[in-house]
DNA sequence: CTAGTTGTACTATTGTCGTAGTACAATCTA
DNA sequence: TAGATTGTACTACGACAATAGTACAACTAG
């Protein structure tokens, strides 16, 4: 997996499970880049992406900040959008393998149960 | 969307639809490189990564085929094989965008209503 | 055995993706 | 305003995937 798609998830990771909170400062993408071993761009490149998605906020000459507001209405929209469209590429894919939504929905509840006996 | 990844899911999904049928002959290389509009090498990759799977049957000189027993209890072990893969991708892939396995069974049933009722 | 069919191997070209290098622009701070 | 810090735009390079071109090998039919 490219560089700039693991930093994408492992920011994401961290912001959804609370490791970075709403409002705090990211490293400057030259602290990370230097720290990464990698090139500015390319966590430019990444910042300015979570951007698009409203996820950080970013201020020339202050830093990148994890945005206040990300779970407003209009995000949650596009959350539902998404989440619709990745079950359709799903859908489609597994249809082309010769699997039916029922083996899929199998297959997750089996999956579900076997999680929630682990965390119990 | 690749032309070989068309191809091929095209070609799996006349198979599974029935519209190909066991021991029945796919059109030549070339017959159908010129037919695509397509160098005759992306459909032979086609032709031999589905022989691969055990979906077709190819015999120089003489030409491509289904193969006539696809539905073994061998291949069988390999879909649900498959089928664990692909869910583990799509597991994935949500959790990184914020979502559980809740959501997308919720979202799956939901479509699976919305199809029935279509059927019925 | 020969001609014609089939699939196949090898190589080259093209386009795209990921990353790096360098130079620039915006903002803050003293 | 001057200098430092921030993000950003542009370019280029390397790697790889996808496709095409050409020549070859296996097989069939007469």
């Amino acid at each position: 997996m490219p560089l700039y798609a693991q930093l994408t998830r492992a920011i994401q990771f961290a912001i959804t499970t609370g490791r970075l909170r709403q409002g705090e400062q990211l490293p400057t993408v030259r602290q990370l880049a230097v720290e990464l071993r990698v090139n500015a761009n390319t966590v430019a490149k990444v910042y300015a992406e979570l951007e698009r998605s409203g996820i950080l906020e970013t201020r020339r000459g202050v830093g990148t900040f994890v945005c206040a507001r990300q779970f407003e209405a209009s995000h949650r929209q596009d959350h539902e959008e998404q989440l619709r469209q990745l079950v359709d590429r799903f859908l489609e894919e597994a249809s082309a393998m010769g699997f039916t939504a029922d083996d899929l929905l199998d297959q997750l509840q089996t999956r579900r149960k076997k999680e929630t006996k682990k965390n119990v």
